[in-house]
DNA sequence: ATCCCTGGTGTACGCCGTACACCGATGCGC
DNA sequence: GCGCATCGGTGTACGGCGTACACCAGGGAT
């Protein structure tokens, strides 16, 4: 706004685009981020940003990696529960600093780079935890099916039909994300997985969940809890 | 497409224009369905549309309700837990048979009359169940954050400030949602609760959720649970 | 016969994402 | 020092979007 006009504008690059987006989408909301007005912020045209960003929809991705970077990696010294918790509580703060985050976050196609390591390394800890891969797979679908919003599938929809291809994107995969690649490969658990990284039965991982949460509502029921205590599991106290 | 140009189309109406809203967005996807091309596929100019719905959103709101429309009523013969699993089983085949509704469900700024509907529905069985209002009023956030899509706030966000239209709005609310509106208003719960229909806190109701999973997650471990029993809960079995 | 009301039409505006041609500066091989 | 490619910012333009607004055909009530 302020800056000189002509030369004496600080140069644009994919990291100041970023930045600003989600400046901009935190202050105006994230119907009022268009190409055009993130350019108008940057005192640029709109076109000077293609030089950073692919298209829109590249540019949202971008903005999801960086809201997912704001999350604290969790602290390895303490028990899988706490540490597990630390993280979502984590997660959960820095997308109420980013109102839009979720909602970008749900629509894109295939999880970014950043939500990838951030999973792996939840995954990670429950596997330090004592959880089995078979469990740690339910479990993180059971906080995914919606705690959280992301999850869903790791492969953007089918993995590649040539086999080549696939293993190579699996041999990546565990390069970079091995607690992931673990339960995408897992040997045993659903015993139909003829195809190895041939995705999940949903409708399991949704009953599982659903079931967790009603056999702790029905402790709760029966137990006659209230929440004046404010604990929330039978041997849970928290603060706040 | 087929019919007859001219004079012998079938009239417009708001049923009409919702039932081909909801068969393009199911055929062609959310990103394909314009007030344009809708108009097309009825034969018809775009701005006939806005005869029979406001604008955009409001159309959206009506396709949400027709999809939540086909959710099947509870059976009310069983115990709490059977109609409620019924339900939420129902929902979701509902939503999947419609991908795109989720989406917009979780863009609508207040929930439909519809979804009110549905969730009064649950509501008044968790009470019919034995559970009291309280622990109901958690139980909803824990299903709804995040294992439905929708829940968050009854009000959209703030309640009116002025005190006449808030009682009025209180007394609509209890005449159409009763059981939503006993949670709305009751006594007990959050001791801050100083202003009816304040809202309730976030937070509390996050990690309550988040505290249940945990508890639950737990007990799987420590029993050295293994989805080749099928059975998700320690009590639970259920079938396919 | 008149009038108005309902519902479909046509035109037009301002926004969007972005393809494409262009152009000034910078840096590099000669 | 010079030609030239490369890179980052520009300008124009296109097709699509939601929708405001003026218009009009036809039918029912008066």
């Amino acid at each position: 706004m302020a800056q000189r006009d002509g030369a004496g504008r600080a140069p644009l690059s994919r990291d100041r685009v970023l930045r600003a987006a989600v400046v901009l989408a935190d202050r105006a909301g994230l119907e009022a981020l268009s190409m055009r007005s993130l350019a108008q912020e940057l005192g640029v045209v709109p076109m000077a940003l293609y030089k950073h960003v692919a298209n829109k929809e590249q540019l949202l991705d971008g903005m999801v990696d960086a809201v997912v970077a704001e999350i604290e990696p969790p602290a390895d010294d303490a028990d899988w529960r706490t540490v597990v918790r630390g993280c979502v509580l984590s997660a959960r703060r820095a997308l109420l600093r980013h109102p839009w985050a979720v909602r970008v976050i749900e629509t894109r196609s295939s999880p970014t780079p950043g939500v990838l390591a951030h999973l792996d390394s939840v995954v990670g800890t429950f596997r330090a935890g004592g959880f089995s891969v078979d469990l740690t797979h339910h479990v993180m679908h059971a906080l995914g099916s919606r705690v959280w919003g992301f999850t869903q599938e790791v492969f953007p929809s089918p993995p590649p039909p040539d086999p080549e291809a696939r293993t190579a994107a699996l041999r990546e995969l565990s390069g970079r994300y091995p607690h992931i690649a673990e339960i995408v490969l897992r040997g045993g658990g659903h015993e139909d997985a003829s195809v190895v990284g041939r995705g999940c039965d949903d409708q399991f991982e949704f009953e599982f969940a659903l079931d967790l949460l009603l056999d702790g509502f029905e402790r709760l029921r029966a137990q006659g809890w209230s929440s004046a205590a404010r604990s929330a599991g039978e041997s849970r106290a928290q603060g706040a």
